[in-house]
DNA sequence: ACCGAGTATGACATCGGTGTCATGACATCG
DNA sequence: CGATGTCATGACACCGATGTCATACTCGGT
C-alpha cells in the first residue's frame, strides 16, 4: 500500500504538501495541486486512519454493542420486538457523518461485553453506544479516558446519557384515546413487574384515567406475562388474567396488552370464547410490530415503539458528544411514539361483552 | 489514555520491557512482570492497535459488506431469506480470531460500495466479506494493496474467492427423494429465470430425473415469481403457472416452489381449488424459512438453506487467507444444503389428483 | 579463571501521517 | 524604495507501538 511519501515523491513536492492538498488546511497552488491528484490516482493512494489517528488522537471510529444480529431472527420468529430496528437508526445518522462503525455483538451473553469494549478501546473509539433488546437497567464495566457512551433503550445507575421510549407518554396516549371513544373499563394486562415498561406504562395508563376522572380499579390490571422464554407458562398466565378480567362484576370493554404478541394470543383466547373482536370487546397492544399487527384480522391497535428514532437520536447524542464536544444532557432523552389507531377497538361508545351471557365471559 | 511509555515510567523499566510482557516475544524477569503489571491496572492502560498497526503493518480488522441489517426487517416479514444469517455465521466464527469486524450497511443501494470499501482501506482491513441476500453475481470496485476479498453468496467475473449454496445438489437431493416416494410427474415453479439459483436447481432437477430414468417434460418446469418487488403481478404468475401445471394432460404430484415464500401461497392457491395437501398433491420449498415451513400446516418439506455454514465457511476462508497466508481456493466453495423433510409431501407413491374431478384441476 | 550460551534489559530507529516553525517569492502600501 | 503581509512550500519533530542491535549479568563447563 502506497504512503503520502510515495505520492509525494511522485508528484515532486513534499510530503506536508500532500497532506495540505488532502486535507485543504492550507493552500496549495494550481499547478502543485494537479501534479499531487494525477499522483494519488496513478498511485490508488489511499491516507492511513491509523498514522491518522496517532497524531490527531481521534480514530473516526465508534463502537455499537448489542445483541441484536444474533438474536433477531429467533425474536422475529416470536413476534418479539426488533432491536434491530435501533442498529437501523444508529447506521442511517451516522453513515454521513464520516464516523466508522464497530459493530460488536454479544450473541446474548453479556459477561462478553467486558472483552468487546476493551478491543473497542485498543481501537481507541471515540464513543460507544450500547444497545438493549428492552427498556432495561443495565450495568456497564467503567470504560476508561475520554471515551462517550450513550445507551440506548436502557439506562444505568451511573446516569450515563440514555435515550429511552417514553413508556409513559405511549400508554396515556393510548389509554386517553380509547377514554374519548366512550371505554371507561379499560383492562391493562402488562409485562412482567419487574419491567421498566410495565411500571412506567401503568403510570401512564393512570395517568389518563386520572385526567378523565376515572377511578383506578386495581382488578382491571395484572401483570400476565414472563421475561422467561417459557411459551406455556406465558400462555397459562395470560389465560388466567383473561379470565379473571372478564369475569369481574363489570368487566372491562377493552383489553390493552403488554405487547403485540400478546395480543395475537388474546385474540385467539378472545374467539375461543365465542367472542367476536371489535364488537363483543377491544384490543389494543404495544410495540407496533408490524408483521403482528398489519397481519392480525383485525388489524391491531397499539402504540408505536420508535426503536428507529431512537437510533437516530442516540446516534446524534454520540456525535454531539464526539464531534461538537457538547455535554452528555442530564436527563434521558425520551423518544416517544404515537397511538396507531387500527380496527381492533371498536369506535364506539362501549362493547357489548356486559350484555353477553355467560358463555363469552367465562367459558368454563 | 496513556501509553505504554507512561506504563514504562510508572513501572521504572523501559517501554520495549512492558512491549515485551504484553506480547510475551521475550523472557522478563519476574519481580519486572510483577511492577508491569501493577502499572497497567493501576493505570488502566490499554494498548493503541493504531500504533501497533503502523509499525506492523497489521490491523486486526476485517471488513464486511452486507444490506442485510437494513433490509432484513423487511424481508423477514415478506418470508424472504434471511441474509443476516450469514452475518450471523461470520460473527461466531471471527469471534474467537481476534479480528475485529468492521460492518458496513449498503442500506440496499450499491452505489455505496466503492465508498465502503475506501472508508475500509483507509482503516487498513486485512480482508472483506461481500455478503449478496441471494446467490448472484456481482461487480465491485477494485481493491487496491493486498487486501484479501471473499464473496458470500455471490460471485464475481475476477474468479475472487466465493462461497456459495449447492443449489444443484439441493434440488437434486430434493427430487431424488421425491422420486423415492414414488413421485414421477414432478411440477417446478421456479424462481426467476435470471437467478442462478434456478439456472442451478433446474439442473439439480433435471440430474435426479435422468438418474432415475424419467423424461424431462419441458411443461412441468416453468418460471413463476419475479425479482421485482410486486407482489400482485407474483401472485398472478404463480395463479397461471399453477393453472396450467394442474390442467395437464398428466398433471404432477407434487409441486415444487422456488422458495418457501411462493409455497406458502401455493397452500392457499391450491386450497381455493378445493385440493387436500398432501393428500391431493404435494408441495415442497425452498429456504427452509422456520417460519414459514414450521407455521404451515401441514409443516412444509422444503431445502436447507445453509446459510449460517456459509458465513462461518467464509470467515475461515478468510482467515486462513489473512493469518496464514492461504492461498485462495481456485473453484467457489460450495456449501450444501439438506433436503428438510415435513408433512406437505405424501409419503405414498401417488397423489389422488388425476383421479380428481375438473373441478380441483381447474376451477375456472 | 575464562569462555560461550542463555537471560534480562535498554537505546534507537521506524511505521505514515500532521502540527509547528521557517523560508522564499510576490504583491501592496506609505 | 523598504517595510509589511500573504501565499506557497518544505524541514523537522512527534504520536505509540515494536523490530533490531547492543549490553550486562548469570551459569556451567573446562
Amino acid at each position: 500500500m502506497s504512503t503520502i511519501y510515495d505520492v509525494a515523491k511522485r508528484a515532486g513536492v513534499s510530503p506536508k504538501t500532500v497532506s495540505r492538498f488532502l486535507n485543504g488546511d492550507a493552500p496549495v497552488g494550481r499547478s502543485t495541486r494537479d501534479k499531487v491528484e494525477r499522483a494519488i490516482a496513478e498511485l490508488g493512494y489511499v491516507p492511513s486512519s491509523a498514522a491518522r489517528t496517532m497524531r490527531s488522537n481521534r480514530s473516526g471510529l465508534v463502537g455499537l454493542i448489542t445483541g441484536a444480529i444474533t438474536l433477531t431472527p429467533r425474536r422475529m420468529a416470536l413476534g418479539g420486538l426488533p432491536d434491530i430496528e435501533i442498529v437501523q437508526g444508529i447506521l442511517r445518522e451516522l453513515e454521513e457523518s464520516g464516523l466508522t462503525l464497530l459493530i460488536s455483538d454479544t450473541g446474548g451473553k453479556s459477561e462478553r461485553i467486558p472483552n468487546l469494549v476493551r478491543t473497542f478501546q485498543e481501537h481507541r473509539v471515540e464513543g460507544i453506544i450500547f444497545v438493549a433488546d428492552h427498556h432495561m437497567k443495565v450495568t456497564l464495566p467503567g470504560i476508561a479516558g475520554d471515551t462517550k457512551l450513550v445507551l440506548a433503550n436502557c439506562f444505568d445507575d451511573a446516569g450515563s446519557p440514555a435515550v429511552l421510549p417514553n413508556d409513559r407518554s405511549g400508554q396515556k396516549a393510548l389509554t386517553e384515546e380509547l377514554i374519548a371513544r366512550g371505554h371507561r373499563r379499560i383492562a391493562y394486562l402488562t409485562l412482567g413487574p419487574e419491567m421498566e415498561a410495565t411500571r412506567l406504562r401503568v403510570a401512564g395508563y393512570r395517568d389518563a384515567l386520572a385526567i378523565a376522572g376515572i377511578p383506578f380499579d386495581p382488578a382491571l390490571v395484572t401483570a400476565a406475562n414472563l421475561s422467561a422464554d417459557d411459551h406455556l407458562a406465558e400462555e397459562q398466565l395470560l389465560w388466567d388474567a383473561l379470565d379473571r378480567v372478564l369475569a369481574l362484576e363489570e368487566p372491562p370493554t377493552v383489553l390493552c396488552l403488554g405487547n403485540d404478541r400478546m395480543a395475537l394470543r388474546a385474540y385467539g383466547m378472545l374467539r375461543s370464547r365465542g367472542l367476536t373482536l371489535p364488537d363483543d370487546i377491544s384490543v389494543a397492544g404495544y410495540d407496533d410490530h408490524t408483521l403482528i399487527t398489519e397481519t392480525l384480522y383485525p388489524k391491531l391497535t397499539t402504540v408505536k415503539l420508535p426503536c428507529a428514532a431512537m437510533g437516530v437520536r442516540a446516534a446524534q447524542l454520540l456525535t454531539s458528544m464526539v464531534r461538537d464536544g457538547n455535554a452528555a444532557p442530564e436527563a434521558p432523552v425520551l423518544v416517544g411514539g404515537p397511538a396507531v389507531w387500527r380496527d381492533s377497538v371498536r369506535p364506539g361508545p362501549a362493547n357489548r361483552i356486559s350484555e353477553l351471557p355467560m358463555r363469552g365471559r367465562n367459558p368454563a
